[in-house]
DNA sequence: TTGAAAGCGTTACCAG
DNA sequence: CTGGTAACGCTTTCAA
């Protein structure tokens, strides 16, 4: 059902028809009126591969790389995405690349040859070759996630460092010294890695120690926060505060030590980070960092909506993160 | 940077040099890395519109509309699906529709005009424009979540009225004859009315009765469990056990009630639906019903491949619910 | 093994 | 207000 068939049933030419769809004036109200009968009568939807190839227009797609889905923080921030992204009239093409730059270079390929309007990744590591691709691309890049204060192109998201920094400022000067952190290993540095480097900068910094860092090779999630927290606790009994790399495997850790006679924070103080919704129901308020991670989204979405426009756009933007005292630690002042 | 430009650098016609681009023989050794010499230069990146458009080919796009992110069911099974679609080279185009017909539909017209290969739908309740366009677009079309046993075309998922049936049958069997439900609303019928349809039958078959049906405005998550309960008792304080529309609102339902000690299952019983990871680490088991989420999207994805493949497909598939009877109700047989 | 020409569905551009 | 023609980047088909 193409469009020369439109016109044809009309009456009309096709370039007459092509007018009247897209509704730039140019035509008579009763040609106008011929050529929509047979569009619905006939049920004719354009292609828009043929739009975007004949034109110059730009097409709608926007390429969004998220590394997985089961970390509800991502799953939030696809959302804030592709809500906004579709409020515009973009539509969003997913990629889930695993955290590494390999996957993440394979599928930045495949998008770019859509001819995708725009791109938003997350993170801020990529493999050379895809840095190539993406700076011949000439389409805007957003990278989100891991605020990159010189982007490619674009960025929203927060700096992790000084989010582990905090954390850890705050944990010392709760009196802790004997610290240890519970995380997953990758490949390659991403965000949490950096976390991890400004805690432990922050921790050291304060005369305490990040004794052990337990990475897990596995998801970052519930049950592996438990179990880990249960190896972690088996070599080093005398941990007095463990900081993990996100709120679900706190939790999983949090369950553990109540399973196991644990008083929290009394016995073992508990860190998070992320604030999950979770959080807004539990009886003990884990202490944590809060993200608004649906913003980040929006915000990014609405960066490549106004350089898309050719509106004016601020490079870089921090979206910002707010330390939650919560309850799982406790000020050990005075108590040595 | 087109075809024809790697082809006049390496001095061939740009036929020659789309064969070699395709790996699909009829070159000498020499031509081939003449041209693939070029096409690393110049950091050609073949446009997939055109070669979609001039060909017969089909595009790669798969189209999947999921209602929302928020609800982390539906994250797992979108997670299946681009995991399995990415494994065979296809991209997933996504569209939230936010449980709405009407934002379905657009959606659908907008993807359509993309030429996908393939569309896959969550539930099976659609606008009547929507399902003429998909009538006609002559692409294979999967329903998910919602089995759909006469489906558009292809369907996979579970009978969410005989879980909900099972459910409620089991509440009943344990002597619950006062029974709540708690959830949310929606405009239109979705998986979770089909549910409480279920439900009901059961409950009322087993000469029980579903007391009160709670439905929020609001989405179905942890919170708006936690403060729906709290409504739910403060009018209809004599329940006997609560069933929710998922594990979220019923973890906050059971959250609702320990705060405000009362003992669960002793004082009330609480029932979810869709056993969510961090069921995992809890000290009690939530009485749910499993449903292998990453598997539906991962059959889903596989129902597509095969049949963009030519290969036989079933059309219809029941992915299977499994109850867990927890801890959360209890048996009040000889207690009365 | 190679190349020239036609065409995919649409829009830009220019004539009428 | 309307229509013809060329062009977008690629593949198909046919000829050399």
């Amino acid at each position: 059902m193409s469009l020369s068939q439109v016109a044809k049933a009309a009456g009309v030419s096709k370039m007459t028809a092509s007018r009247v769809l897209r509704g730039e004036g140019g035509y008579s109200e009763k040609t106008r009126d011929l050529v929509m009968e047979k569009v619905d009568l006939l049920g004719y939807l354009p292609n828009r591969l043929a739009t975007v190839f004949a034109g110059d227009q730009i097409s709608t797609f926007v390429g969004v790389s998220i590394p997985d889905l089961g970390n509800e923080v991502f799953s939030q921030v696809l959302e804030g995405i592709d809500r906004k992204l579709g409020a515009f009239g973009h539509q969003t093409v997913l990629g889930l690349t695993q955290h590494t730059p390999e996957e993440e270079a394979n599928w930045i390929r495949t998008v770019l040859s859509w001819q995708p309007a725009g791109l938003i990744l997350t993170g801020r590591f990529h493999a050379p070759r895809a840095t190539d691709m993406l700076r011949n691309a000439g389409i805007p890049i957003i990278e989100i996630w891991d605020l990159n204060s010189s982007p490619l192109d674009m960025s929203v998201g927060i700096n992790h460092f000084d989010a582990g920094f905090d954390m850890g400022r705050y944990l010392v000067g709760l009196g802790y010294r004997n610290i240890a952190y519970v995380g997953t290993s990758h490949d390659t540095a991403n965000a949490a890695t950096t976390r991890l480097a400004g805690f432990t900068k922050a921790v050291e910094g304060g005369s305490g120690q990040v004794t052990k860092q337990l990475c897990l090779h596995d998801t970052a999630a519930y049950y592996p926060g438990y179990y880990g927290t249960e190896q972690l606790l088996a070599s080093s009994p005398y941990i007095e505060c463990i900081f993990y790399q996100n709120d679900a495997m706190a939790f999983g850790g949090l369950q553990y030590c109540k399973a196991n006679g644990m008083d929290v924070p009394v016995d073992i103080g508990i860190a998070g980070w992320g604030d999950l919704p979770v959080a807004a129901v539990l009886p003990q308020r884990l202490t944590s960092m809060h993200v608004p991670h649906l913003k980040l989204g929006q915000a990014a979405a609405e960066m490549m909506i106004a350089r898309l426009s050719g509106e004016p756009v601020t490079d870089v933007r921090d979206i910002g993160f707010k330390l939650i005292p919560g309850s799982t630690v406790r000020n050990l002042a005075g108590l040595a």
